[in-house]
DNA sequence: AGAAAATAGTGCGCTTTCGTACAGAATCAT
DNA sequence: ATGATTCTGTACGAAAGCGCACTATTTTCT
């Protein structure tokens, strides 16, 4: 493999897309930094100032509502970008907050810093449109999902979109996080997850989800996980 | 006003955030058509040709699923484009049903004859992306909406959305139709407008609602509509 | 005019999920 | 160690919304 040492394409699909030289200079403008899981990366109305390109981390854009209740809208990792829309446009603000789900690596990288890569660079440009597509097609499938499906499924499609960006099978969720990702109780959760554990598909302790039966979990999920899958692989 | 002739500048925000001439070369182009409420103008899979920039027209971009149930998933009227991403991308295809809501005008122009446009103006790009953003934003708080929400609050911030691009508080909808894009049932749809319709909020008949208080639908929703107006007028 | 279809009103039992609460077990802090 | 905190198990009544079915109008078709 040509030029794979270890400060280059460690995994995020935009990147990987780029030519060498242009990824190169992605890694050298910013650095490769830790996220922890539940670290606050924009509060709703920050302005964005920086990429964050997820490696092995898991971002999630959640809306906190009046009410005190919340529901994740999106979830981020490998295959995108957090902060598209101001790559483009000047002085954007976040419109949900950003946080880190599972903890991990991300190239972070000051958005003033490649501002002039955007506009110059075709490869990330088409790159970057084609992870919003991407990411389109998730929100779109999430919003179908949360009006039509059960919270059984909807729980499964949302641990397969975990379990393929956190690139481990040991996921560090409780249920109580999980049940606020998902606009649900707690309570609603456990039953699932206990049925999940009967059923062998999952296994968890205290804080830490274990995927045994990858298949068993796309079984139990709702059409919503393919469709997403179609529209990654269609994006090719 | 300059230009303000009726062949230009009809309503659509893209087209009108462009310069004159590049407003007048897309009317050249394409073509302004009469588009009926259920006609079909993607199926899920189609190859995008067209692009339609609605007028005074909403669009409806719908899941099918396997089980024969519906659910919208965004509406798209004056403020936005069909096919966006078609526009920088080759050969891209319906992810979901592309249907025409409430009837109305739209401009109409085949891809191939401006793809040029896209890669040129500038100012088209920003238009574009602009209004991508906010397409994200409606369907990101549809998720949000679909997934903690009553059915009641739903409805009156679907009905706002749909107020916004028909342009007239007379809408033509039965509460079939209504309730296959909420994915809910009939019999809901008809409680949940009799409640309005004896709090004077609509009145309706056989297939056509008159949005009566607007002010009381807004009161009536939930926060989601103000999170959409919000998004919008960030954008300018 | 008469038949057929479309639209809306209503009722009932059922399922899912919620809200809330309490308790046991594991882990952490000092 | 031990007290506090976190995480999970469980229970129960309430509410929302579903599936289904039947009816009454109005409109359309022939």
């Amino acid at each position: 493999m040509v030029g794979n040492n270890n400060s280059v394409s460690r995994g995020n699909s935009i990147l990987d897309l780029l030519p060498e030289i242009e990824r190169r200079e992605i890694f050298s403008l910013g650095k490769v930094i830790c996220v922890a899981a539940e670290e606050t990366i924009y509060h709703f109305g920050d302005p964005i100032t920086h990429l964050y390109f997820p490696l092995n981390s898991a971002f999630s854009a959640t809306s906190l509502m009046e009410d005190g209740s919340s529901a994740e809208v999106s979830l981020t990792g490998h295959e995108g970008v957090i902060g598209f829309f101001a790559a483009f446009n000047e002085q954007q603000s976040a419109r949900y907050w950003i946080s880190v789900l599972t903890s991990g690596e991300a190239v972070k990288v000051e958005l003033a810093n490649i501002r002039h890569l955007f506009a110059e660079s075709k490869k990330l440009q088409s790159a970057l449109l084609a992870s919003s597509r991407n990411l389109m097609c998730q929100i779109s499938q999430r919003a179908v999902c949360n009006g039509s499906h059960s919270l059984a499924e909807r729980f499964c499609f949302w641990l397969l979109l975990v379990h393929d960006r956190a690139k481990t099978d040991e996921i560090v969720l409780t249920h109580e996080v999980i049940a606020r990702k998902l606009g649900a109780r707690r309570a609603g959760i456990t039953n699932i997850a206990g049925m999940l554990q009967i059923a062998k598909v999952i296994a968890y302790n205290r804080g830490t989800i274990r995927i045994i039966n990858r298949w068993g979990l796309e079984k139990e999920s709702c059409e919503c996980y393919a469709a997403v899958q179609n529209a990654l692989a269609a994006k090719e």
